[in-house]
DNA sequence: TTATGTACTATTGTAATACAATACTCCAGA
DNA sequence: TCTGGAGTATTGTATTACAATAGTACATAA
């Protein structure tokens, strides 16, 4: 009648962690509302019997994954976790995962197309002048390096927005976050980007006349040309990207995290 | 010569997070490798300079981004992260900002695909005959809903691992999490998937024959197939994915946290 | 010899307390 | 109305201590 599968391995969580749990599932049954304050840490020891020391541990956990943030008089206010976190989240295991270049721009190739062919069906005239000023910007710092990374890093930006579709943007951040240093190697190494501008362009039309199909082709090829001036510029796409980046000193975890 | 915009706003970084970041840092440039295990927490506050409740709080915060976790003898040891963080994160953004059925299927759209094609450049014996395991395993339970939702995550699962790639791994897991129970809404009220069947066999010829375009293809319809078949089960698409849920008491958030 | 019990030790978990640093409030005074 | 400063609330950090537990080594009993 009993066997050892009976047994079931009971490990009691620390006080720290019960408190943690308590917050959170206030947070999410809605009890404490995004935007409410929390009380103050000794009323919370109080309230939960626990400590103060206690109590600070459980909220460095609820603040790193995004449900309190700092608030304005330095109290803890109940937050919708925002994008980044996820962002970050996904980021890190890339590094840690050792996931490689080559990976990293399969996804881009399957994400970037993907942006187009839905902007093409759903871009407004708003998002459509600002790809345009943006086509102009780029025309002008062909030249530069630095500035032609940002351009192009705006210009796929855009092109996501214009997707309408949050699902994507929240996948691609990570993604860009590392291609585009690369990018900005590449030129180093190969010179301005007409290629790239031309690219632009001809997915910038497409956009104009809701061609998806021209708009999927075009960045596809585009993409593709990235990973062409990778591989020239001798960029060793198949190590981890951690590594990469450190080899080339690019530019990376630039963000600052406060 | 001097504008208010000069004046960075100056806020000093309490030491817990100071600790907290220099952990991170040095594990993320890989001076602390997963699997090493961290110095006890009094030697740790020795070396930063701090005492040990700040240290803690540190700790905590690596605890919850998945950087360190609990190990053998009650240390912490150093980790990467595991994919359920970097996925739970992305579910948590998914459903608190909103995003939409469609949104997430159109991601779907985007991956599926790619993963054939890279699985049919790469795949091995040993996934293809798992595969093939995973057909007839399907046509035995095509009656039951249920055991079919399984077998047709288990499919898309080994495709995505025949991949290869691992950043797709990761993003596909939370897509996934909220499509596969859907699925299962479908074929509750329009019967059973003769239709899904034909389409894992036509896809898994084509990773036979190492045929990336068809695979592609295939899988690009089966997708297509699938948003079909939730607008004619009456899922409401366009309205956020938690909503939809909710209405439909499809199981989510089966996964318990602990 | 093997197994069981037992003290010992290292480390984490938690409490209690204290004080410094800072941000907010409010009031006096120019 | 603005400025400056005292008072107060709250967070940030240190200090110390002790309880709980997992690992270790050793002793004892079968």
């Amino acid at each position: 009648m009993s066997n050892k599968a009976d047994i079931k391995s009971l490990k009691r969580s620390p006080a720290y962690q019960l408190a943690e749990e308590a917050l959170r599932k206030m947070i999410m049954e809605g009890k404490l509302k995004p935007g409410e304050m929390l009380p103050v840490e000794h009323d919370l020891a109080d309230q939960l019997g626990v400590t103060r020391p206690t109590v600070r541990e459980a909220l460095r956990k609820l603040e790193s994954s995004g449900l309190v943030v700092r608030g304005a008089r330095r109290r803890m206010v109940v937050s919708a976790p925002s994008p980044r976190i996820a962002s970050d989240a996904m980021l890190q295991a890339i590094v840690l995962h050792g996931i490689s270049y080559r990976e990293i721009w399969q996804m881009h190739m399957a994400l970037e197309p993907m942006a187009a062919g839905l902007a093409a069906e759903t871009i407004d005239m708003d998002l459509l002048s600002n790809i345009e000023a943006n086509l102009r910007h780029t025309e002008d710092v062909l030249e530069d390096p630095e500035a032609l990374v940002e351009a192009d890093i705006e210009f796929h930006d855009l092109i996501a927005r214009a997707s309408g579709n949050h699902a994507l943007l929240l996948a691609r951040a990570p993604i860009g976050e590392f291609l585009f240093p690369a990018y900005g190697a590449v030129i180093n190494k190969l010179g301005p980007g007409q290629r790239l501008l031309d690219a632009h362009r001809h997915v910038f039309n497409a956009l104009k006349v809701n061609d998806a199909e021209t708009a999927r082709d075009w960045m596809t090829k585009h993409i593709r040309d990235f990973l062409r001036g990778c591989e020239m510029a001798g960029l060793p796409i198949d190590e981890p990207v951690h590594k990469v980046n450190q080899d080339w000193n690019l530019q990376r975890f630039q963000r600052e995290s406060a």
